[in-house]
DNA sequence: CTTTGTGAATCTTTTCACAGCC
DNA sequence: GGCTGTGAAAAGATTCACAAAG
């Protein structure tokens, strides 16, 4: 949902398509849970189920990756995590900075299941010089000044912001800047980044809303059935266009023209 | 990325896209920010620009709710922020319950963008008694036992989990059977939930990861050019597969076989 | 002249269904 | 017999490009 970008036009490199990368972690979040019961062996219906998706959208997953199945059995559990992690660059240590340590960053410095994969930790940054050197999970917080040194000192090339939404776009100029080339962005903006760096966001209010859209349809759901154009639902006043031309929304539209 | 569920096969009711659905939250914010700076028209050109799409998309977006642009001119600001308020749903009020008071359950209380688009942090709730009472974010946490009767009393039909993995499907099917319809799961867990149910989900570790997989290709780059198969790059001994057959990894294949 | 709204073309993703292999 | 791997078909999303409207 989030980059789409290509830092190059989409060379016929090793192509595996964006959906299916999106899935991979997936994917190796229920390996390594059955990794873990000792299974060997799991079929495509299996894992399939495990990771909720279906079974041929997961084999065509694996087949970008190449052919690690065996007909007849299913794929070997300890290989296809190695396989897969290989793939997403996680047989190698991330160090990753914080920007931003209020009440989401530090709930995500805290946050167990990152290291737990390849990433760890690496600094915790804030503009507010009463938190440099306090420790949040343990991290000294350092204080945003130093944040191209930090950057360069770790060799951070990923960034996560956790900043109000004011300092985020100055904060991921000044990540770039530094040498990071993929971030993640908890804030509700959308940040601009040169050609080659990665952007993904993570955005709650959106999240929600997403689910409001569809929560919405359902209670509407009950009541109709039948095809006929209902009446009203405008609660509050509406704003009234500027100019009140010929609109056309396909239902629900403004009650009429008013009077501002 | 989330739910693609449809608890009704789809039927033609007015079908606006998935894609088209999840964009409209982003369009709302540039459409708020020119609001608050009382822009009264904007372009798709500009708009586009504001939320980070291209200008196509948009104006095809927009086709779907209805024509409410001007052309040669724009669109309305005040009116197109009301029109997509109410097709997302926002023009009423989301009293909302957040399971897991933890770090991360905490910091969302806290977060202010929460309240600020009809949604209202109703309840919280936590599986620890020694939590029972203290107010978080001014919120008193109340106990899993009253889980239902705080969903029915607050009319809350969505719910967010926070809660550790383990407790994740515990708390989905409590929350399901309360009469919550849609769920936001913070938990790396896949929920398994009844028709009519949406899920979706926010997974920092899977972000991180595909970050990881696009970063890593950038690295790699850099280095290729050539079209070699290039030598290998093994750094831990990798799992050996059960039945060493023909495997065909597209490249940087397991190092040929190993004993075990 | 400017800018929307939208068919048509293109590209991506998902699903189907079955040949091929164990 | 069971299960993977994959072409081919279908569905969905994006982009193009331009007629229609102001």
């Amino acid at each position: 949902m989030a980059t789409g970008r290509t830092h190059r036009p989409a060379t016929r490199s090793r192509g595996i398509p964006e959906a299916t990368v999106a899935r991979l972690p997936l994917y190796l979040r229920a390996l390594t849970a059955l990794s873990e019961r000792s299974v060997p062996t799991v079929s495509s219906e299996e894992l399939a189920a495990a990771a909720g998706v279906n079974s041929a959208k997961l084999r065509k997953d694996f087949s970008y990756l190449g052919s690690y199945g065996t007909r007849g059995v299913g794929y070997d559990v300890e290989y296809l995590v190695y396989q897969i992690s290989r793939e997403l660059g996680l047989t190698q240590d991330w160090p990753v900075a914080i920007v931003g340590i209020g009440n989401l960053g530090a709930a995500l410095a805290n946050y167990g299941g990152f290291a737990s994969r390849g990433f760890r930790v690496a600094a915790l940054i804030d503009a507010d010089p009463a938190m440099a050197g306090t420790p949040v999970a343990g991290i000294p917080v350092q204080h945003t000044d130093d944040l191209d040194r930090i950057i360069s000192d770790n060799g951070v090339s990923i960034g996560v912001i956790t900043t109000p939404p004011g300092a985020a776009q100055q904060v991921c100029d000044r990540l770039v800047a530094a040498g990071v080339t993929s971030i993640l962005n908890f804030a509700p903006t959308v940040l601009s980044v040169p050609d080659g760096v990665d952007v993904r966001k993570v955005d709650l209010s959106i999240e929600l809303q997403i689910l409001a859209f569809h929560e919405q349809r359902k209670a509407g759901e009950e009541a109709s059935a039948d095809g006929g154009a209902s009446d009203a639902e405008a609660e509050q006043a509406p704003p009234v266009r500027a100019t009140p031309t010929t609109r056309k929304g396909p239902d629900g539209d403004m009650p009429a023209v008013m009077p501002a």
